[in-house]
DNA sequence: TGATTACGGTACTTCTCGTACCTTAACTAG
DNA sequence: CTAGTTAAGGTACGAGAAGTACCGTAATCA
């Protein structure tokens, strides 16, 4: 029993410095936050996790909201790709789904209680939109490639190649859950945004008519 | 010195009960909120700003944060009349200014804080969308009151007079707060949401402005 | 090999929430 | 007017977490 491993106490066989042990601490860090939340993130128990204990932690983060941020940033490494299903509606669509379904995920969860804890601060929210999934800048670019693509095949108008345009539908999915507070938004909404508001607004009401509502 | 009344500590020359001691325990609430934010509003602050103690409050609201939505629903008592310049843009240009105007004060501070806190609980989000200051839902109808004189005089499709529609540019102006962060958002922001997004999509972008593609 | 860095252990202060218990004032019913 | 009920006021307390302070010691570096 000299080495207890896994989680908490461990022996420490050898003691980590540095790198390694940042590492283990924002891993830690991502677990709690996956298994607790943001309200369950302490110092204490990312620490006891890491097998190490409060000190490091303070050493290279200031605050635990700081750190939260840290780790969240782990977790959401992952890359995206524009969709490209042929038509800007079903692009659209796409698009909203994926962040849909990222926002009423666990990790959704999360992000929605890091930006509440970030209370406005701006470092931390800069820090959570380069999130891609998040609806971040990145998020923004994406909207913006496949809006020059239906431009291209004449189903957009040029003038809608505007970042305020491309960042219309995330804006309105996100207002569903800042303001309802709802767990997932249900398809419905998705559809009515895209046909509702992002495609009469790209591709103009008037002569073309409407999407497959009239 | 025997009633040295004013803040804090007040000589019980009567002992207030029901809704006096509840009005009271709010208006020290309120102004708690407004001079130190929600981070602020400590249970036991609170009871020494009404002269009283903490049992007073917890035998009225559950916790702090039920307690701060309803003090801040005693600052946010007004009424909004929708404005009526005589054209949609100037409507909705003013509209945004106001909305503007109130999440960049201290209430709107307060508010954003109270959302955050709430973090995702429905019952207290839906008790602040109340506040038709806040883009509640008599925001919406107020955004429904215009677009209605906007189809009337011509200036907006008919197909325009919905929901979605009308939360569009609210949504997008919450959307710079909780994004960024920032304290206030810039009118060039505002007038870029009008002329870019609300009013393309509801006049459509054919004709009478933007793109003659279709 | 000796100096420096930074981990690990532990204890501590401070804050705030929320609860408990008891005394006493205000109200109410008879 | 008195007795009984309700609800304030006073105070103390436990729990949980943040953040700080020291100190001995292992790892690294000159």
């Amino acid at each position: 029993m000299a080495r207890a491993g896994q989680e908490g106490r461990r022996a420490a066989a050898t003691r980590r410095r540095g790198a390694v042990l940042e590492d283990a601490i924002l891993q830690a860090a991502a677990e709690v936050l996956t298994e607790s939340g943001v309200a369950g993130l302490t110092m204490e128990e990312v620490a006891r996790r890491a097998g190490t204990n409060k000190n490091a932690l303070y050493r290279r983060w200031p605050n635990r909201l700081v750190l939260g941020v840290a780790a969240y940033r782990r977790l959401a490494a992952a890359e995206t790709a524009p969709p490209d299903t042929g038509s800007l509606r079903g692009d659209a669509l796409e698009m909203l789904r994926r962040a849909n379904s990222t926002w009423s995920s666990p990790y959704g969860e999360i992000l929605r209680g890091l930006i509440a804890a970030a209370d406005g601060t701006e470092e931390l929210l800069a820090e959570l939109r380069r999130d891609p999934r998040a609806g971040g800048d990145a998020c923004e670019a994406a909207w913006l490639t496949l809006l020059g693509r239906a431009v291209a095949r004449g189903e957009a108008a040029p003038e809608a190649l505007h970042p305020r345009v491309a960042s219309a539908p995330t804006a309105l999915l996100r207002n569903e859950y800042v303001t309802r507070g709802v767990p997932a938004v249900p398809d419905a909404v998705l559809t009515e945004i895209v046909d509702e508001v992002f495609l009469p607004l790209v591709r103009g009401r008037g002569p073309a008519g409407g999407a497959s509502a009239g």
